[in-house]
DNA sequence: CGAATACATCGACGAATGTCAATGCATTGG
DNA sequence: CCAATGCATTGACATTCGTCGATGTATTCG
């Protein structure tokens, strides 16, 4: 069950379509925390706002303008980006700086795949 | 911006990422509601359990074991993965059969690339 | 036709989610 | 040390979601 996981999981497998074993129970659950961060349009906005930033990074005071959201809310946005590992988060003086995990990307894709 | 619209959903990108201009509202409404058909553990496992199959073809009277809920809650998560048009419906005799739909989740799958 | 079967829909319920105003907590600058 | 700034947290609310028993609908079989 390890091994399924990481075939599951490892990003490495990009365009080679794992063909999956029946996803058990926590391996589930960890998957759809991932694609419940992005069921939501704000947050795919969001995300897809640092990926076409360059470099690809983003400052949070940056992002309740383009998201029409409240400061609260696009920082709880972020917040749940961050807890699935999607985005990272580095505090640099006052401002908050936002980037993408490829990896954690690239994983979610496989699955798909 | 249709242009953009089939940049990023286009399922021929597999592996040539999509370095996506910033999302519109609709196209991430629509994103949205995809990635929620994924956003659920007993979704997931049905998913994957028709992927698993050989042929990838699954009987709506066999889901109800492994995914472990009853009848109506199945005939609903199947409901909302059909909709999304990640999987396919069909009606043969009294038995329903299910397939994946392989274009939806390489569209998916190159949204994150 | 009538009984049986497979699946969908309805109705109800508790739980989770998206939202924002108000407030709290660091960090910086004077 | 105090005021100002940027972001997080809290609390409240309406909405959506997952779930299942009960019921409805379509198809097959005798």
């Amino acid at each position: 069950m390890a091994a399924s996981k990481i075939a599951v999981l490892d990003p490495i497998a990009c365009c080679t379509p794992v063909r999956v074993d029946v996803l058990d129970e926590a391996q589930a659950e960890l998957l759809a925390t991932s694609f419940a961060a992005l069921a939501d349009p704000i947050r795919l906005r969001l995300l897809s706002y640092i990926a076409a930033s360059d470099p690809e990074e983003v400052c949070a005071c940056d992002l309740t303008g383009p998201s029409g959201r409240s400061q609260p809310t696009v920082s709880h946005h972020m917040k749940i980006l961050v807890d699935a590992g999607l985005i990272e988060r580095e505090k640099r003086g006052l401002w908050v700086w936002y980037r993408l995990v490829p990896s954690r990307l690239d994983a979610l894709r496989s699955v798909l795949g």
